[in-house]
DNA sequence: CTGCACCCTGACGCCGCGTGAGGGTCAACC
DNA sequence: GGTTGACCCTCACGCGGCGTCAGGGTGCAG
């Protein structure tokens, strides 16, 4: 059986010496057995699982984490294998929209147009952790939601510099509307029969290219809970994430 | 003109109010002014830095040096944005190795069959650096060299497991003849005339799926030169990949 | 004038190693 | 058997990029 020292175990993987005897302090990847000279020895199964934990730090996930989910009894190879697969495919997409952004960006400069910072938002933060909310969302509702969300982007992706520029200057009205109600404290309950969040739940059909369910926009306002849309309606006006949320839940609950 | 507060630019850029003052105290991103209560005001200008600032980390460059490029003088904003936006194309295309490179593993763990690790390591290290060396060579050779490398990938990218897999082999026979050569003791410039060498530059060839000159190989020894290319070959023997490229430019210079 | 949400400035801590220092070990060649 | 040189080991300190209290000022609303 062969075995590999720490320098040529090291050499193959890409990482540092010392890396490995890191590893091995902590215990996320120990020698396969140790000399009486106290030399590290590592074997095929250490060659696989130092590839694993390759692939999670790729994602840079903590490295206690990673021992955990390794070291999770009926620890599945393949389901974790293809599940790191999907992150890392998103995070591929996650780069390829920072472009997008970048590429926007730079029309912008080279057009001399001032910008309009909420635009400037949507392009830099929301597509920079958009692999992040869709993984998020799938692990929440499963994929049927995640094909709709990438339909949407596709379909925003299609559109030309004006229309997506028309398209958030109508998110911008939209949200507004709703804004000047939270601001005159109508209560969110009422705000189901605010013409407003008629208009948001039309806005986002034509923003996913597809109709909007009333059980589609319950399971929206599920997806505002995450963080990072919580700081762009906190943004507008604060209070305004916790607001317009119950707003879209009253306001399906009327439908069903 | 609109001003930020902390709290608000940090929602709007997806970083924390922490993150904020760590850049003012590093001197990377400085308030736009200071209120007489010290509390820190930012500006258009700022929020614009900040995008550079956050598209360069993702990039993971330190941020000592990201201070260093958008400070430098005549430092020209759309020339930098573009660079960035191909280091992150390439970045998309780096997480898309990986992808591929799991798919195989996960082929390969599906049909029980063994893993050859050198097989293992072509596909874990080397496209999860691809990237990488990519901008590399462009940065070295420009666009031509880089378009050959990336026909190259596409050729192996098209072919089936088993052609692939014997592709391998082939290269691990004729790497085995030339270490063998290099174990005797063999001078590098007598393995000119060995016809190992020959048989190298032909399996690169076929890789390439295209001529590989006497140029081409000479391009292709700097490319050794590469860490992670060295490593490859110094796992095979230390002293190896030395060994190669002297090779590789003593063949290549008795043909022109 | 009392809250409450925001702002400030230290200062310490954590993670994932890099980078010595100081010292054994192994294989090869004299 | 001794020397050389490339490997191996164990401490131990340091650094970058913040997170996270602690302790205290500010500003506006009711």
């Amino acid at each position: 059986m062969k075995t590999y020292t720490v320098q040529r175990l090291a050499a193959l993987a890409g990482v540092s010496v010392r890396t490995l005897h890191h590893y091995d302090e902590i215990g996320l990847l120990k020698p396969a057995f140790t000399g009486e000279n106290r030399y590290r020895y590592y074997g095929e199964e250490e060659l696989l699982r130092l590839q694993q934990i390759l692939i999670h730090r790729a994602l840079d996930i903590p490295l206690a984490e990673i021992a955990a989910i390794l070291d999770a009894p009926g620890f599945d190879r393949l389901a974790v294998l293809r599940e790191q697969r999907d992150r890392l495919e998103s995070e591929a997409q996650r780069f390829a929209g920072m472009v997008r952004t970048i590429d926007r960006t730079i029309v912008r400069l080279e057009g001399e147009t001032a910008m309009q910072d909420n635009e400037l938002y949507f392009g830099l933060i929301a597509p920079e952790r958009q692999a992040e909310y869709e993984t998020w969302l799938v692990e929440r509702f499963g994929g049927d939601m995640e094909a709709r969300i990438v339909r949407g982007r596709k379909a925003m992706g299609d559109m030309s510099e004006a229309e997506r520029a028309e398209m958030m200057a109508e998110l911008q009205r939209v949200e507004e509307a709703l804004a000047e109600g939270f601001r005159r404290g109508l209560p969110p309950q009422a705000t189901a029969l605010d013409p407003a969040i008629e208009a948001h739940r039309e806005w986002v059909a034509s923003a996913w290219g597809r109709e909007c369910t009333p059980e589609a926009y319950v399971g929206l306002a599920d997806v505002y809970e995450h963080p990072d849309f919580r700081k762009r309606y906190e943004t507008i006006e604060p209070g305004f994430a916790e607001f317009l949320v119950t707003a879209m839940r009253a306001w399906a609950r009327r439908q069903l």
